[in-house]
DNA sequence: AGCACGCCGACT
DNA sequence: GTCGGCGTGCTC
């Protein structure tokens, strides 16, 4: 009887794929494992085995696989039913679980050799231009890549060419498979063996008499070696003995040293000072009795703890226990780039037990970290990392710690699988059985919701550490300010006071301003008009630095115009503000000082972040404005002052969350004041000053805050009363995303009712030619849920068999965020 | 998602 | 008349 398996390929296909294995192949292969099949006419995939099987598909022949990838499966069976799950909640395919979870240098592609036959003559007059050019670049090249001949040729499609030559019997195609994954090696050098001999290596020392560098090598190698037992890394051996390369290089080719390859780890600790365990004050030492006591029976704990009251003391205290009883932790962060400052301290207390899984590392990096975790080895006790982190082979989870759980950066928004790793990791918790804490200063409704309904455990802490006080904050009109004339460009009377007066005692300042969003765009003051984007439905924004009017949407950028577009005039002004113009201002106002900024455009680059956060923090930047992103996780010692320079950008989002997401980026700048003894102030600019998030903002107020916003929610049937589901379509074609818009919000409407909303345009209806159109589901709580998703897919699929509509494209948000 | 196969416009 | 564009359908 044959055998078969089921392959999880990392496509976004509904079906799963059966090839053929022989007996021998099927008791060695096992779900998790990597295997090479081959996928359409000419392509090679890696997949995951789901299943090892005899069940013959009658209706196609199984294909047999190229190659089995591992000895030993990769992704554990845990794993898998957790994919399964995801897949299932978000409407995704299981693939694009896969595409996700595993990093990417697991899979493996095949990539198209093209190589020229030996001993072949050919005749000019036979070949045609094209054939005969990729002749003779395969001369010089031996081989090359559809990617580079579709290069040299400059066209699209090569295949003809190739295809006929390989007719002709001149050049060969070969599937190559590429292992992407390198460990890394270090090149280490240590004395050869003849030398081990005392009589020879005074020999050796006598003839390098008259190498005087080469001499010092070796006896530099000589104190070196001592510790490290013979081996020595030549990077180290150049600095230690102040010889260049060359010199090494030397020693080798005489075979006196001889040079080994050693791997080595990319994330390996570095070094440094183990810290003690911090004490914990009475009102952290009681969150903590109370979380684990807690843990004793429920599943769920929701930590909410006003900023700097010191939950990541907790935290730790947490992660020491659990990791003396054997398991695992995984702590997800909102962003690895922001919270430097604290894996520096998990690592002080932690050392090498700790393992960051960072957006910004490489493949070769995350594919170290997945192996460590999937050995779970000691490094691997600790995992620190952003969402995906959620996705890794953890044995024996105890505890999923995820901190500032409101944010949301936790919900992934594009490609698919569109998860929430706050959720995921509630549910993770309890298919492995693992306790889950979610910390924040400023809990999200949903969050704060299950634990008043008993769903989670909420524990409060509301001092702050030390005893600091709370910053004052005060609410400054600047509607009125501008009425009084007031106003300096975009700053107060109010604010230019206060930000005097901690420059004058040497205390440092904060600026927020929301989003670069908000940049300046070009206006003429005859007609109004503003330069669009020729791709979407936007103003382009006015970047000082280049001189250049770009689009944040598709990237397409003109230089600055001196005359309008429209009308010839010549008198343009800006109008809106962003952190730029913020700067600009502030530095003609405050000539003699640093002035700093942190946004997107300062931060690119691989240390952008980190630059600028210790230039603050070594007081080299008096003056530091920034966007969202100063919110998260800093801890500055000098602030004074933070000052926002216009809430009403965020109040006025549209969007449901709009309100409490101010209330939780305002409390959170907010924080930034006054970390130590002095108490520090926090200014905020709005024209609504009587808006309640403002005032529930300026008294500290949580729980108002949450009363009110949970009214709003229950009214207009938000979540958490009614659970999300959004359909975007999109595509070329306006016509066509409308009216297949209508059909489906239509259809929907059959079996939903006035559950169905829209559809809408978003508020930017057109990005990279491409139009939008949204339909939001709401579905009560008493409605099933699997059954609502089940018709969901079952409209979308009779949709996209609807010849009217082709073109336009699908996306499906679950619990859009 | 890719990629091949198939049908219509701008060139030799 | 072909070359090359993109639109449709399939992939175990």
């Amino acid at each position: 009887m044959p055998f078969f398996i089921n392959v999880i390929l990392p496509l976004p296909l509904e079906n799963h794929f059966t090839y053929s294995v022989s007996k021998a192949e099927a008791e060695f292969l096992k779900p998790g494992m990597r295997v090479a099949v081959p996928f359409g006419k000419s392509k090679i995939y890696t997949g995951i085995v789901a299943e090892v099987h005899q069940n013959d598909p009658q209706i196609y022949e199984a294909k047999p696989v190229e190659q089995i990838l591992d000895e030993t499966p990769v992704v554990t069976e845990a794993q898998l039913k957790f994919w399964y799950w995801i897949a299932s909640y978000y409407m995704c395919t299981v693939g694009e679980v896969l595409r996700a979870a595993i990093p990417s240098a697991f899979l493996l592609e095949s990539e198209t050799i093209v190589q020229v036959l030996k001993g072949v003559s050919i005749n000019d007059e036979d070949l045609s231009d094209d054939e005969f050019l990729l002749f003779e670049a395969l001369q010089s090249q031996s081989s090359m890549k559809i990617n580079e001949i579709i290069q040299l040729l400059d066209k699209k499609t090569v295949l003809p060419v190739i295809n006929s030559l390989v007719e002709k019997k001149i050049i060969a195609v070969n599937q190559e498979i590429y292992e992407q994954y390198r460990p890394k090696v270090e090149r280490h050098v240590k004395l050869h063996d003849k030398y081990s001999e005392e009589a020879a290596m005074h020999q050796l020392l006598d003839e390098l008499s008259r190498a005087p560098k080469q001499r010092e090598v070796i006896f530099t190698l000589f104190g070196m070696a001592a510790k490290s037992n013979g081996a020595v890394k030549v990077s180290e051996l150049c600095k230690a003995s102040n010889a260049s390369s060359a010199v090494i290089k030397a020693l080798i080719n005489k075979q006196v040293l001889k040079e080994i390859e050693v791997e080595t780890s990319r994330i390996a600790f570095e070094g440094g000072e183990l810290s003690n365990m911090v004490k914990l004050n009475d009102h952290q030492q009681q969150a903590l009795e109370e979380i684990e006591k807690a843990f004793e029976t429920e599943d769920v704990c929701l930590l909410h703890g006003i900023t700097s009251s010191g939950k990541t003391e907790i935290y730790v205290e947490l992660i020491e226990k659990v990791i003396a009883s054997g398991k695992q932790v995984l702590y997800l962060l909102p962003e690895i780039a922001l919270t430097t400052q604290l894996i520096t301290r998990l690592q002080n207390y932690f050392g090498e037990k700790v393992l960051v899984f960072h957006s910004k590392y490489s493949v070769n990096e995350r594919v170290e970290v997945y192996q460590n975790v999937l050995r779970n080895t000691e490094k691997a006790r600790i995992v620190i990392g952003v969402r995906s982190s959620i996705f890794l082979p953890f044995h024996d989870l105890g505890l999923v710690i995820v901190d500032e759980e409101h944010e949301s950066t936790f919900k992934q928004y594009d490609p698919a699988p569109r998860y929430n790793a706050r959720d995921l990791a509630v549910v993770l918790g309890k298919m492995r059985d693992a306790k889950v804490l979610l910390g924040s200063a400023t809990p999200s409704l949903e969050s704060y919701f299950n634990a008043v309904h008993n769903k989670y455990t909420l524990v409060n802490l509301d001092r702050r550490y030390g005893n600091v006080l709370l910053p004052e904050i005060e609410i400054v009109d600047i509607k009125e300010k501008h009425r009084k004339k007031r106003m300096t460009g975009h700053f107060s009377d109010r604010l230019l006071e206060e930000i005097r007066e901690a420059l004058n005692e040497k205390e440092q300042v904060i600026l927020f301003q929301n989003r670069r969003g908000f940049s300046p765009i070009l206006e003429c003051n005859t007609c109004g008009h503003s330069p669009q984007c020729p791709n979407c439905d936007v103003s382009l924004t006015f970047h000082s630095h280049n001189n250049q009017l770009r689009c944040h949407y598709c990237g397409y950028h003109i230089a600055m115009q001196l005359k309008c577009m429209a009308c010839g005039s010549i008198e343009l002004s800006t109008k809106g503000f962003g952190t730029e113009k913020v700067e600009t201002e502030l530095k003609a106002l405050f000539p003699g000082h640093q002035i700093g900024r942190m946004d997107l455009d300062t931060t690119r680059g691989k240390h952008g972040y980190e630059k600028i956060i210790s230039a603050f923090e070594q007081g080299e930047i008096d003056v530091l404005i920034g966007t969202q992103m100063l919110t998260k996780g800093l801890d500055f010692r000098n602030v004074r002052l933070v000052g926002i320079m216009n809430a009403d950008t965020l109040l006025n989002f549209p969007d449901f969350r709009a309100h409490e997401r101010s209330f939780q980026l305002m409390l959170q700048v907010s924080g930034r004041a006054g970390r130590t003894q002095k108490r520090g102030r926090v200014l905020i600019q709005t024209y609504n000053p009587h808006h309640q998030i403002v005032q529930q903002v300026s008294t500290n107020n949580f729980l108002e805050m949450y009363r009110e916003q949970l009214e709003e929610r229950r009214n207009y049937k938000y979540p958490p009363f009614y659970r999300l589901i959004r359909i975007t379509l999109k595509g070329r074609d306006y016509t066509r995303v409308n009216e297949g818009a209508d059909w489906l919000a239509t259809s929907l409407k059959n079996s939903l009712h006035e559950n169905v909303l829209g559809p809408e345009f978003p508020p930017i209806a057109r990005i990279r030619n491409e139009y939008y159109k949204n339909i939001l589901i709401k579905i009560p709580q008493k409605q099933s849920l699997a059954k609502t998703k089940n018709l969901v897919s079952r409209v979308l699929q009779s949709f996209k068999a609807i010849g009217a509509y082709r073109g336009v494209k699908t996306v499906i948000n679950v619990d859009p965020y």
